[in-house]
DNA sequence: TTAATGTTTGAGCATATGATCATATGATTA
DNA sequence: TAATCATATGATCATATGCTCAAACATTAA
């Protein structure tokens, strides 16, 4: 029978559950850990960016077929594919002044899959 | 060898692949399905959300449980779950005047488990 | 019915996001 | 070297997001 304390532990209403706010932050990912993962699925949590995403797993493409592709300027491309590269989820190479990028990460290939039969239930 | 067109299909640009635009609209996602996916993982892009869910799939909680645990009020861990229940990926049970909060969809445990991989390589 | 408890809702606000435009950079070509 | 092309960056703006507060609502107990 859990003794009535004061502190961040204990949640304040009388609900008689108040362990569970302890057994919960026992069992809770480090913070670094749920900022990670919570970063790659808001990469992913955009409408043109996981269609982008969707496109490079299947071939590589240069800046100017992306926006092509999603109907964005080319500079409004730029500044997302900076932020999947920043996090590592894309890389490029260069063939004279075209960049091509591509996938930089196996792990949103099987992502994508588990949200498409999420998406299909 | 492509023959040069006006048209959204083809990338203004003078890199050689404008097919690849073609190739990449026709193998992508209905805009539907994408949207769909990328609100799962918008949903799951959110560090407290996340954190929320994570402990969700261990054991159900009462709104002033998450509020205890996330350390915000009771109402924004509201706002939050409505979100959550509107996409259907949470549940409730009422017990008294109390609501206990569970996951209402298998996929996140999956994705859970490989947004962990990905944070952990 | 009245009061108390747990949850939800709506308004308001500060910050984040995603796009555009204008401009800068870097590589190639003349 | 200068000009051109592909891409990147910075400023800016409209909208979205996530939180708090105050008030409403639903369930239970007195």
């Amino acid at each position: 029978m859990p003794v009535q304390q004061s502190g961040n532990d204990i949640c304040d209403c009388r609900c008689i559950h108040q362990s569970r706010v302890a057994t919960a932050k026992e069992d809770a990912l480090s913070d670094e850990e749920n900022q990670n993962m919570a970063q790659l699925f808001k990469a992913m949590g955009d409408a043109n960016r996981l269609k982008l995403l969707w496109a490079l797993e299947r071939e590589e493409m240069c800046v100017c077929d992306i926006a092509a592709f999603l109907g964005i300027t080319e500079s409004a491309v730029s500044h997302q594919l900076r932020m999947l590269r920043q996090l590592k989820l894309v890389s490029n190479r260069r063939e004279g002044p075209v960049l091509y990028y591509r996938l930089n990460d196996q792990h949103m290939g099987q992502l994508m899959k588990i949200a498409q039969e999420h998406s299909r239930e």
